[in-house]
DNA sequence: CTTTAGCACTTTCCTTTCTTAAGTGCTAAC
DNA sequence: GTTAGCACTTAAGAAAGGAAAGTGCTAAAG
């Protein structure tokens, strides 16, 4: 249906547009394809009957339409290496030992963000389905304790707990001591339940002012949230790309930037890296989101690059490829 | 220098240029002072002169300048008690007894933020002044444990730490006896230093894979940050104002909202609640920020407001007046 | 059958020109 | 001190014109 050099010109279009931000046209084109403008002019024509090329208006140069990039994400970039310097950047992150996976994790996509100028999102698992390690009680004064609970694959999260009535520190430590023999090992979704039917009867025979505890930990532990650590760098980035030039898209972006479900419209549902051109993105018209899940021996999360349609798709591509390699095989290093 | 009615029609065009964002005419006030709008205008004009009124062009109506807003906030307002449905909002938080104080500081700002929509933000106190309470270690998996760090005021923080070499549990154990020991009630500040001259010397006689384990901790908890924790409320609400119309000015304030830093611009001085206008604010000459510091017994922290110039000063510093008194108070209950 | 030169045509973008509406400043009279 | 009246200024929007960029189409050339 399309032959080589429309391939060819399809490609130089789009990696131009990519460039410059500026519809193409078919004079610019001529040196690097040694024919007249009137024979690109022939070509484009197809490639907009395709559907791949758009005009802004009828008399402008072509510019990419989503199918074409989304065409030439698929059959027509070249990913290659990552390059020296983007590498001299990042390398150093993961061969510092010093630094934790999950630091680790958000510095390279700091840097990621930085690099291209787009904006970078690291998503942290949830603990939804992890279980409970341990909980730690830790009296901060006469009516306030601080409850710690740490989860099996190490989430840590705490609360303070403000007890209304003065609890004698020995009855606080017994319960705990209950906390810990019965619901260690449970998953944390079943905490609350837990809690409700099976230590409830129990522990008016252990403590003597029970309820006044056992309302504040069924408070503390039965919150602990399963919300998602959500991590943008460079969110202001976006805003610099000539395409955020009206006063409307830069407000509907940034809403969306701080939406609450960010999380779920962001998630990745895919173990290698995916493109999502505009509307496959389902987050926003605009822009391209790559994505890609990583894991680890002890978490799983997602980490996603949001720029304009007009991104630099090789290098981003090549980008998260090489920090899941490099998150992915870290960490097992580690195990 | 300035009259009553002066002072008057200043009131009136302030307080209508704050409804409505436009420039206000002699004639609109005509009936209000029952007179004509010449007289007015030649009021306006005084106005003018000592520098409280301006005009957007030569034949506009006038609007408020810095040093009107300012004189209005000193002289002119009048806050009045809170009103009924603001009441009805906030009431409810301080009420709830389950909500510990930090959670009820976050959630009235949020409210606040959605009723007045402007941007709310409530800025922690470090935990630089604290002293270590305890230091806790679970182990996780065979080469990772987590530290927690936990200080007198009840600041909790944790990191992971990953053994590059396989340690005894029994050898963990034993060093986090040692650290408890001697950091317990060391102020954070000086974690590092102790970390490094008294604990290494003793450490290796204690445990045998010393370098390891010491290696792993210095790393860990002289890192514990120091950094505030910072939380907004309705960053987007911003950008409904009016006064957000032009692309430039809405980069140019996501940015500062973005940037890293945030918190010492907004960080408050004084204890009770102040209004800083335009450049007042040395944030940004478009926004007024109204803060006050609170302080509970274990804690203290800003509380701030930030909107257009053309802000609603009588409400907003009210309800902030409103939430700073039932921190304090409902906290020293706790007490 | 493909490529190209040539040209008419269209749109954007920038200026210029008008017109209208809003609101002021000033003057002179009350 | 207040007011009526009027000239004057500006913003904002519509209308008109011209230049620049780039296309589509046609017909000729390869």
């Amino acid at each position: 249906m399309i032959n080589t050099r429309q391939n060819d010109i399809l490609k130089a279009i789009i990696e131009e547009y990519i460039k410059t931000a500026r519809p193409v046209s078919s004079k610019s084109l001529c040196k690097k394809f040694k024919c007249s403008s009137a024979t690109i002019r022939n070509d484009m024509m197809v490639l907009e009957n395709v559907g791949y090329l758009e005009k802004t208006h009828i008399s402008s140069g072509r510019i990419p339409s989503e199918e074409g990039y989304r065409y030439y994400v698929d059959h027509l970039m070249e990913p290659k290496d990552i390059t020296g310097s983007d590498m001299l950047k990042l390398q150093t992150i993961f061969s510092n030992k010093q630094l934790d996976i999950n630091d680790a994790i958000s510095k390279s996509l700091e840097i990621i963000a930085d690099m291209t100028n787009y904006t970078s999102v690291v998503l942290g698992s949830s603990a939804k389905d992890n279980t409970l390690k341990k909980v730690e009680v830790v009296p901060i004064s006469e009516s306030k304790i601080i409850a710690i609970v740490i989860t099996d694959k190490g989430h840590v999260e705490n609360k303070e707990i403000t007890l209304s009535e003065r609890v004698d520190s020995k009855e606080v430590m017994k319960a705990t001591e209950l906390l810990n023999k019965m619901l260690v090992g449970t998953p944390l979704t079943e905490v609350g339940s837990k809690l409700e039917y099976d230590i409830k009867p129990i522990i008016s025979n252990y403590v003597k002012n029970y309820e006044v505890l056992y309302n504040a930990f069924y408070e503390a532990l039965s919150n602990f949230t399963e919300e998602k650590s959500v991590k943008f760098s460079g969110k202001v980035n976006m805003l610099k790309q000539p395409e955020f030039d009206k006063v409307d898209d830069v407000k509907n972006i940034i809403s969306k930037f701080e939406s609450k479900d960010i999380v779920n419209k962001i998630e990745g549902t895919d173990n290698e890296v995916k493109v999502y051109i505009g509307k496959e993105s389902e987050f926003d018209d605009n822009v391209t989101i790559v994505k890609t899940k990583y894991k680890t021996p002890s978490d799983e999360g997602t980490i996603a690059v949001i720029g304009p349609k007009r991104m630099e798709y090789e290098r981003v591509v090549t980008l998260l490829e090489y920090i899941k390699k490099n998150i992915e095989e870290n960490s097992n290093e580690e195990k």
